[in-house]
DNA sequence: GCGCGTGATATGAACGTTCACAGGACCTAG
DNA sequence: CTAGGTCCTGTGAACGTTCATATCACGCGC
C-alpha cells in the first residue's frame, strides 16, 4: 500500500502568497532579470520562507532538462574493486555539482548489456547526458550511443575511425616520462613488470615505456604476471637476469607490495639498492615503506574536461570532434634512487 | 541556445499504433494481468518493437514515485579517499538495481550544509529516500531527516535516544572475535595501535579489543598515531614495550604498510615471529607479503538491509524502530601465526 | 491630451503519464 | 431471449511546471 506522500508547496501556492501570477514565481527562479527589483526581492524571500524548490519532474517533463549525467558503473569485480573508480566519481561529482548537474549511478539488470541499460536511459528520458568508462576499443556502446546522437562521453580513448568523444591521460607519455626520470637520475638497466590482461590502458603503458627505453637509450626485461600469486616470484625473476636491472617499473601500484617482497627477499633494499615506480598514485602507496614513486592521474582535469564536452553536447547539439589526451603527473618518493 | 532534443515515442503514439486506448499501454506495463493475453502480447511487442519506455519524469509527476534513492556523499580528503566508499558504492548501486532504484549521488554546493543539500533534495521531490553514511554521532542531518518524515537510512550507527534508522557493522563483536582468535593460537601479549581520529566506528573497534583483552585474559598495550609519519615509529616503539607483543592488532589495514616495515626494522618477520591483523579487507592488504589477517565488512548485507529499510519506509510510511548490527567476517591471511 | 513603444506581469496550453471512473463486450443462468 | 455479473478497455482530469502570447501600466514625444 504505498503511502500516500503529502505534496509539498506548489509554485501556485507561493504565487497566491505573494499575490502575483504563477509565470512570475517562475521567473523569479529561471529568469530573475525579468523581475522589478522590489518584486524579486519580496518573491525570493517568501520563497525562501515557504521552502518553495521547483519539483524536478514537472520541471523535466515541460522544459525537457534533467540537469543528471547517467554513469553507467562497470560491473567490478568484487574481489579487486577499481579503486581508481572511487577517486574518479569523487571528481565526477565534484566537477558535475559546480555545473548544477547530478550524476545517476545506472546498472544494467541482471543479464541486460550496458548498451541496453543505456537505451533505457535514452528512450526513458532519464538523464541529459551519459558517461561511459572503461570501454574496450570495439565496445559497441559507443558506436550505439553515437548513432543515437545522444549526448554522451567516454573516460577511455575509442579507436580511429569510431567516435571521438573522449578524455583520457596519456599513459605513453607518462610512462616515458617516468623512465626519463629514471635515466636522468643515472639509472641504466631497467626491468619492466606489467598485468597481462588485455585493457588497453595497460597496452598504453607497456608502449610508453618501449619507446621511453629507447629514446634514453636504456637496456631491461619486460615480465608479465596473470594473478595475485605469481607476482613475487615473476618479480624475483626480473631482479635475478644479469646484469641486474637498478630500476623496477611496475605497470601499476598493485603490483608494489609483491615488488617490495621480492627485493626483500632478493636482499635488496628499496630505495637504496633498487628503484621501484608505480602508476595511478593509489592511496596505500604512500603507506609503503619507502613510499612509491608513482604517476598521478589528474583525475578533476579528466573530470573538469567530461563534463565541459557533455555540456557542449547538450547545449550546443555538437559533439566535440577529436579526444583530448591529458598528462599525468610523475610523484617522485623514496623509492626512487639515484645511481652514480 | 539549448537544442530542442526531439521527444521520443509517447504512450499515445503506441497506443494508436496498437488501435488501443492509452490505458491499454500503461496496463501493459504497470499491471500487465489486467490484459487479456492475447492482447498483452500484441502490445508487449509493439512497445518492443517501437522502443517505447514511459518518460521518467512524466511518470514520477503524476504518480509521486521516482525510484531513485539520493546518497549524500561525504566529501572525502582527495589525499586520502574512503577507500571503502567504492566497495560500499558497488553494493549498493547491485542491491538497489535489484529492487528497480536507482543511486543519485549529491554533493552539497560549496559552502552548503548537508542538511541544506538534502533539504534540497526533499523540496524538488528528487529522490524517494534518502541515504546517508559517514554521520557523526550529533549529525543534524539525522534530526532533520526524522522530523521531516522523509524516507532515509544510514550506514553507521547513531546514537541512542535519536532516530534508529540505520544499519552498521558490528565492529566491537568483530574485534572481540579477532582477538579470540589470536587467543586461540596462543598469544598472550597483544599490542593495538590506532588512530586517534574521533570517528565513531575506531572508537568502537577499541572498546571491542579493550573487551576482547579482557574477556581472554591477555596482556599489552595501547597506542595511536595521528598521521602517516609516525606510524612507523609508533609501532617500532609498541613492539620494543617488554615483554615483547606476539601480535599487533590494528584498527584499520591502512596501518599494516607502516606495521609491516616497524617489524622488518625491528628484525622480526611478520607471518613467523609476528602477528599482525587488519580491519576492513582493502583490497591491497591481499597483496602485502604475508597477506594480511583482517576483518571484511559485509558490503552486500549491509546494502540489502539499507535498501529493504529503505523500502519499507517508502512503502509502508513507517520507519524502522530499531538499528540492525551486522557482524564482520573474520578473514586469516599468513600474517597470523601460532605460539606454542 | 493622445498614441505608441517598452518592459513587467498574467493567462491558457502543453509536456506524458497515471488515476478514477464510465462504458462495453462477453458469458452464464434463469 | 434477457438480466446480471465479470472482465477488459476507453475517456477526462490532474500532477506542477514552463512556453508562447496576451494584457497591462507606464513614460515619452508630439
Amino acid at each position: 500500500m504505498p503511502a500516500q506522500r503529502p505534496r509539498g508547496v506548489s509554485i501556485q501556492d507561493v504565487a497566491r502568497a505573494a499575490g502575483v501570477s504563477r509565470q512570475t514565481i517562475s521567473n523569479a527562479i529561471n529568469a530573475p532579470h525579468k523581475l522589478r527589483p522590489d518584486t524579486l526581492e519580496r518573491v525570493t524571500a517568501l520563497i525562501e520562507e515557504m521552502g518553495y524548490r521547483p519539483d524536478q519532474s514537472a520541471r523535466s517533463l515541460r522544459s525537457g532538462t534533467r540537469r543528471i549525467i547517467a554513469y553507467t558503473t562497470p560491473e567490478t569485480d568484487p574481489d579487486n574493486p577499481n579503486a581508481l573508480m572511487s577517486g574518479f566519481l569523487e571528481a565526477m561529482v565534484a566537477a558535475a555539482g559546480e555545473a548544477g548537474y547530478r550524476i545517476l549511478l545506472v546498472r544494467p539488470r541482471p543479464g541486460q548489456s550496458r548498451a541496453r541499460a543505456l537505451e533505457d536511459v535514452i528512450a526513458a528520458r532519464t538523464a541529459d547526458a551519459i558517461l561511459l568508462s572503461d570501454v574496450l576499443e570495439d565496445d559497441p556502446c559507443v558506436d550505439y550511443l553515437h548513432e543515437t546522437g545522444f549526448p554522451f562521453a567516454v573516460f577511455g580513448r575509442t579507436g580511429p575511425g569510431r567516435p571521438q568523444a573522449w578524455v583520457d591521460v596519456d599513459s605513453a607519455q607518462a610512462m616515458i616520462d617516468l623512465v626519463g626520470l629514471l635515466s636522468s637520475h643515472g639509472h641504466r638497466r631497467v626491468a619492466y613488470l606489467g598485468t597481462s590482461a588485455a585493457l588497453p590502458w595497460l597496452r598504453h603503458r607497456e608502449a610508453g615505456f618501449r619507446i621511453g627505453m629507447r629514446r634514453f637509450g636504456l637496456a631491461g626485461h619486460e615480465a608479465f604476471v596473470d594473478g595475485l600469486d605469481e607476482v613475487v616470484a615473476v618479480a624475483r625473476d626480473l631482479l635475478n637476469r644479469s646484469p641486474r636491472p637498478t630500476a623496477l617499473v611496475l605497470d601499476d601500484d598493485w603490483l608494489a607490495p609483491g615488488a617490495y617482497a621480492a627485493a626483500q627477499a632478493e636482499g635488496l633494499t628499496v630505495g637504496a639498492d633498487l628503484a621501484v615506480t608505480g602508476f595511478n598514485d593509489m592511496p596505500y602507496t604512500r603507506l609503503l615503506q619507502p613510499p612509491l614513486t608513482t604517476v598521478r592521474l589528474p583525475l578533476r582535469r579528466i573530470a573538469d574536461a567530461l563534463v565541459s564536452r557533455l555540456l557542449q553536447s547538450v547545449e550546443e547539439g555538437e559533439p566535440p570532434e577529436a579526444g583530448l589526451l591529458l598528462a599525468g603527473d610523475p610523484v617522485l618518493r623514496p623509492s626512487m634512487t639515484t645511481v652514480e
